[in-house]
DNA sequence: GCGGACATTGTCCGTTCGGACAATATGCCC
DNA sequence: GGGCATATTGTCCGAACGGACAATGTCCGC
């Protein structure tokens, strides 16, 4: 009997996930988690074998999670559970420590064959995305720093939230209390970790992570 | 038996939605669709009497697709189901004519009781969301003004998504061969249909929209 | 033909933004 | 104690942006 855990913001996707993993004989579904944080506190309860998880969340977004949970439960296989097609994203859950990668438009035996395999301790990718696993700063993409460089702080997801609103720097640094100063450099280190060089593409990066809430 | 469609670009959306739907004896799902486009087309095929419509899809958004129903098949009744609890994409969803709004969150008892009475030519909201219904510019939220000039041209979203790139206006100019001052013109187009001020949440609305792709 | 939607371009001006120099303080881990 | 990450703030400046006045031409449907 397999363990698995599913993490999801999104009860649907949940209550979908644990039905379909049901129709397997061998799978059973130990709980669910609604983001990164309840993920982490969760699987120290639950000792799940496998986790299903999400990448965009609210509070705890899924790199992070996994990051803590490499650190936390190495033993705990992870597979990416994601919306996104997105190059980067994927390559960076995968060195976070992820077993496996899975997009929501996947066929309901992918997702079975992704656990199976990541149960077994095997990692199961698309013969494309292995490509682009091995070839890392292959063409185009800026070439993700280092893991934690390319982690916002909470106080930059803050900003850069407020920034999604159409909100003002001044705006912002009234809101959160500090300075108009403070939030150009709070900026600033999100366009170096994202690669970017303005609040618009700062924007669309994050909606592309899935920062947004959105 | 109620016939009911889904519309929604994710495959194990559709499929935890379909696994939930059968769980109700009185309801069939008689089709599925992963966009507004391929939505319009299996309308008129399979003849459904409610459709289960997810507002962020590639090719055709939902919004347009609801607008495009409401002209041609006024019978079918129309389930808003989304990720997010926004203001202006549910009222507007509604406006174009939505018979109601669930949020992918809301538990599997609110998904059947909406589907029952959107069957029966109810709309089933929750009180909080009909008061904002009913109080239609009531505080910030600038209150659509049309549906035709809620969505964007081609030309627009060319702009759009070069914006959300971080292209300057000048390299957008550029690359579509017209001048910087055309493209702010767009650009504020944008900003009127959208209710904003700033290409950073017009990228935000354009991503909540599904309009960049991702 | 005439209105409406769409695409295009012009100027001026005040505000905002992003980058280039920075520095200081706090808290945590080794 | 010595890093390291994080959060904070300062000034200056050129570029970019958004709004307020606009106007012109095309194409399509009624």
């Amino acid at each position: 009997m397999i363990r698995v855990m599913i993490t999801d913001d999104h009860l649907i996707v949940r209550e979908g996930l644990r039905l379909i993993l049901e129709t397997a004989d061998d799978i059973e579904v130990v709980g669910e988690a609604v983001d990164g944080a309840e993920c982490l506190e969760l699987a120290a309860k639950l000792n799940p074998q496998v986790i299903l998880m999400d990448l965009q969340m609210p509070r705890m977004d899924g790199i992070t999670a996994i990051e803590h949970l490499r650190k936390d439960f190495p033993e705990i296989a992870i597979v990416i559970l994601t919306t996104y097609n997105e190059d980067d994203l994927m390559i960076r859950g995968l060195q976070s420590g992820a077993r496996g990668y899975l997009l929501k438009d996947s066929s309901r035996e992918n997702l079975l064959d992704a656990i199976h395999a990541a149960a077994k301790g095997e990692t199961l990718l698309k013969p494309e995305i292995l490509a682009r696993v091995l070839a890392p700063q292959a063409q185009g993409k800026p070439a993700a720093t280092t893991q934690t460089e390319s982690t916002l702080t909470e106080r930059e997801l803050e900003v850069l939230q407020s920034a999604a609103r159409g909100e003002r720097n001044k705006e912002i640094a009234y809101k959160l209390g500090i300075t108009e100063r403070t939030v150009k450099a709070h900026l600033q280190s999100i366009y170096q970790k994202f690669g970017v060089d303005s609040r618009a593409a700062a924007v669309a990066v994050a909606a592309q992570k899935g920062l947004l809430g959105i």
